[in-house]
DNA sequence: TTCCCCCCTCAAAGCGCTTTGGAATACGGC
DNA sequence: GCCGTATTCCAAAGCGCTTTGAGGGGGGAA
């Protein structure tokens, strides 16, 4: 069923038929609710394709998932931050396509969509510091918004981030007060600028008190359960071992977790460890008393929120750029506690 | 830049360059040469909607995610899939299109699909038992394949499935094997159709060695770490607690793991569990010693091969249909050990 | 030289929709 | 009764591509 087929059965013309369904004044309500109503008994849905041509617009989003060939890791917010994103541009009207491709030819990837005009606009990823989609989005004028902060990026450009700095300093001033000195950091990679800013942040907070930060107590990397484990044991294996982890992502805290198992140490009480926490859906940190004491921020809603943004973008693309910077939500669970000393814990085994 | 710019800039027609790109034998190698040379200086790509309104196909496939409007939860496996299914569609050329709606309006979604001529075909995710989309979709004649498959449905349809009754069966005659006689199960929902044939293998071997399900023991439902810590702390509270646990998820299984700790259980010793691992990639059950004894089998090559069906189904609509069940294979970790009596327990603390 | 054939190229139709500019109808007011 | 003004509708152009059917040119054979 088409345009045509359906104008010709009603005895309309097409374009009276394409105005009563797109909500056009020109034609009388008792026209339009009739072409409704047969447009709803045959089914009818314009042509997607069609109606892109006739627009020049796709009504689609693009998100570019880059898997670097090397590392074979699929972040594992994705599935929460699209959930977020999904529900937005549906309510907008959007599609949204997804493409994956090798880091190293996203920007030709930007490109090609806009000259295919495959989506009226893009959200950007894990940026990182000088990111190199950045100025090629801007020159050949495809609207994206970024989905934490590209530092080195000049011209001004939409953007939605976590107060990752603040959150990192705070986290750390907070197990500084329970006493803590000895505090690892298990970082993801830090060329990405949100773990730039989360170690800008402990660094900011280990100088205030005065304390010099361990280059053997800190790792970044790619965020996975095994990143932490690996990372914990060997620090925990060290005779001056930390006393408190600062973790970039509850992923890895599990794997952290789980090094203190392994050591028989007790998470909250021997070794405390704040995560932060992207409220992956299948991994509540939630309830009465949450598990890990976390930095905590829904990836979700930050989906959803860039998706409004972008879609705000689309339709009023010389609109001033938007910024908005969330404060990370502190959480106490039970996996902080007063730091002791390392004699303290010899004594209790 | 469009095909008519491109050509009157060739001195060509614009069917001479289509075809020089489109690879069609009628035109000489030389203009070919030419032709590629100024559409890749030119950085020209097809406009996929005119494309597409031309020759009829998007080449582009749709992942309709359900999300139940009360279950906030993202299947975590969401995102290894598409990283599988993405690099095959790559491949062969095809987008693909993310398209989020309420569990119910699935069915109207498809035809809306087909209607729009949105996509060439859809991939039909997480399988209920006499599932009402498939019918739907092979009312409308748009192309699918399933990932699982579901009982009842007795027109034959293209699916790739892990025999998860053979996985559950083995694994709880592993338990059974090593002593285990009160083993609990803690498996997904029920309605879907994998789980349902987890609990049929799980229930298979329990009969064959003349044991009753308690029904105490087993729980269904949202594959989270939170539903697999709160059954296990249920199941474990009781005076005849469960030796074993059977679960369905290693996310769940983290859940278990995570009430055996807080019940001073340790995990292999006095309390042993299987799970089935799909292979998440930030969740690496991998290595010399894994973690979790487990039934494995990696979603991310799963959604690679579908995609692979998928495009072969498009090509050739009228193939016999393929079906493909896969094996688990299954792993020991450090997870499982000889069952104890509980007097044993007792002693040790 | 002439003819024919093959190789290469072209003009134009059509995919299904939106949208411009114009035409037809209905309705009051003088 | 006539004209101006709304109101409602329509024909046709155009979006950028593919593809059909046909035309032009070069080379080999006679």
């Amino acid at each position: 069923m088409n345009l045509k087929e359906l104008s010709t059965l009603l005895g309309l013309s097409q374009t009276t038929v394409s105005r009563a369904l797109n909500g056009y004044p020109e034609v009388s309500e008792k026209t339009r609710a009739k072409v409704i109503a047969a447009a709803t008994a045959h089914n009818y849905s314009p042509n997607l394709r069609a109606q892109g041509l006739a627009t020049g617009h796709s009504r689609c989003i693009g998100h570019v998932i880059s898997a670097r060939p090397s590392v074979e890791t699929v972040n594992p917010i994705f599935g929460d931050f699209m959930a977020g994103a999904g529900e937005a541009y549906a309510r907008h009207g959007y599609e949204m396509m997804l493409t994956q491709v090798p880091t190293d030819a996203e920007a030709d990837t930007y490109r090609n969509l806009k000259a295919r005009g495959a989506v009226d606009g893009v959200v950007v990823h894990a940026p990182s510091m000088n990111d190199p989609r950045l100025p090629v989005l801007q020159e050949i004028g495809l609207p994206f918004v970024v989905h934490g902060r590209a530092s080195g990026t000049d011209t001004p450009y939409d953007w939605l981030d976590v107060n990752n700095r603040r959150a990192f300093e705070d986290a750390t001033q907070y197990l500084l007060n329970l006493g803590h000195r000895r505090i690892a950091l298990i970082n993801g990679h830090e060329e990405m600028d949100f773990a730039m800013r989360r170690r800008a942040g402990f660094a900011a907070a280990m100088a205030a008190a005065g304390l010099e930060i361990d280059p053997m107590l800190t790792a970044s990397g790619e965020m996975t359960e095994q990143h932490g484990y690996d990372h914990a044991m060997r620090m925990l294996a060290r005779p001056d071992r930390p006393t408190a982890f600062l973790v970039a992502s509850i992923i890895s805290a599990l794997g952290v977790r789980r090094a203190l198992d392994a050591n028989g140490l007790q998470m909250g009480r021997e070794v405390s460890v704040v995560t932060f926490d992207d409220c992956l859906s299948y991994l509540g940190n939630g309830g009465a008393q949450p598990v890990f004491t976390a930095m905590r921020s829904s990836v979700r809603a930050a989906g959803a929120a860039l998706a409004d943004m972008l879609v705000d973008r689309i339709r009023d693309p010389g609109a001033p750029q938007k910024t908005t910077l969330w404060e990370a939500e502190f959480v106490i669970g039970s996996s902080t506690g007063a730091a002791r000393r390392a004699s303290q814990d010899q004594a209790i085994h």
